[in-house]
DNA sequence: TTAGCTGAGAGGTCTGATCTCCTGATGGCC
DNA sequence: GGCCATCAGGAGATCAGACCTCTCAGCTAA
């Protein structure tokens, strides 16, 4: 492969390198900066780029004053490069949504398809959760229970894409007016059902990969709809034929 | 927003608020180290720990004796927490394709649409270089036209997802064997039409999203099917129904 | 028992010396 | 006149170490 042009690319390398061979897992720690920067010779200062760049890659966590940890986190930067872009928030949103339903579809079939007993359960859970969710926990509690059907689906670069999304969703929806931010925090009334056919149609008995599909589908156009009726039309107008399949 | 919580991040959203609202543009440069480091009021370290940041993200370049510069090459390591997965080099290429698949079919259909007279020239461009591609330059210029067509269609979520997409690709298929690389680079023949055909549903005159679809699909899925072809069937075997439509 | 203090240890930041790498200017050679 | 070797300046790369801030656990005293 090709080899890293600076040391703290070498040290990233590095110590992605250590994490998969040891085995080692979300959540351990990392030695302090002062004993890793020691044991792999070089200077503090390499090391913290490298841990910055680690960090910006979301494959570790550094809390103050604790430690430096592994962490599963989804990096919030993976589609960044749109903050360059001149897309104004409102298309920019339109545009996560379609991503959106683009990749749920097709991980609703997947999970459908693969789903272990604990993905079920994980899911079931998750729907709870979103159910009982307090005012303010909506977006985040919905969100959870999409990347939890994302995680059923056992496919890591879809799984990986729709974390990206969903971040950078979050994201661009606080930068929206309230009326917006509205359609998805007030919408749980109608969104729950969503949630519940989808576990339906993923659970061991029944496993309908069609139906999870139709099912995620529809709840996302819920969405799509409720979004594009407060916003100009013409922004998704081109976007329904083809996405209607 | 959410205020960052170190130096380095807040110089991150600095030079990101700074790039957007001056207008700058890609390949521009910025101030040498020690002179922006001076105009943020931030140590070199902070500072460069934020470059780092910013590289990694794959916002700037940094070139070892010349400077720094604004990029629009979006990051190697935009997938790179897939690196921390388990999944087996074949299964993760597997799992590409269909991404690719289910992306780039969207993407096409868009860019069948919204094309604009320059896209279109950029388009038989990207065709024409690739047709007159040298050995060992068949996937770079091939996954180019396939960025230009993402560039065509208008879609910056869609089009970052396909360029992280293919970042990883590229990366991926140097881990696989010799037998799996010829799938790629010895395939110049076949795509070569799919490439041309994907143009003419693009054209002005012709505008037929519904076949740059077929095109796109047909195209990818040959790519995929010869792949799986040298790879365990099982790997991909269920993910035929929904992709399919 | 518990509120509050405190010190150890971890990360955060700065500085300035020194090294390495690129690039363009210089100037001699063909 | 054109070509190429050499060199100096500028820019990033790396290091060492001093000093700051934050967290947490353990101690202490009310």
């Amino acid at each position: 492969m090709r080899r890293p042009r600076s040391l703290p690319d070498a040290v990233m390398s590095e110590i992605q390198r250590v994490f998969v061979e040891r085995g080692l897992k979300v959540g351990d720690r990392l030695p302090p900066e002062r004993e890793l920067a020691r044991q792999l010779a070089v200077g503090r200062s390499s090391l913290r780029e490298a841990m910055q760049g680690l960090q910006t890659m979301g494959l570790v966590e550094v809390r103050h004053g604790v430690g430096t940890f592994f962490t599963s986190e989804p990096s919030k930067w993976l589609l960044s490069l749109l903050r360059f872009s001149t897309t104004p928030p409102r298309r920019l949103f339109a545009e996560l949504i379609e991503a959106r339903l683009l990749v749920e579809v097709r991980l609703a079939v997947l999970a459908a398809e693969r789903a272990t007993k604990e993905d079920i359960a994980r899911l079931k859970e998750a729907a709870e959760k979103r159910a009982h969710a307090m005012r303010g926990q909506y977006l985040e509690f919905g969100l959870d229970f999409h990347l939890a059907v994302a995680a059923a689906a056992h496919h890591s670069v879809l799984a990986t894409m729709l974390k990206a999304v969903c971040n950078h969703y979050s994201e661009v929806l606080e930068t929206l007016d309230r009326a917006a931010q509205d359609v998805e925090a007030g919408f749980r009334g109608r969104q729950q059902g969503g949630h519940e056919e989808i576990v339906r149609m993923t659970e061991s008995e029944e496993r309908d990969p069609q139906g999870a599909a139709d099912a995620m589908r529809a709840h996302l156009r819920d969405l799509q709809a409720e979004f594009t009726a407060i916003t100009e039309p013409s922004l998704t107008a081109h976007s329904e034929r083809e996405t209607a399949k």
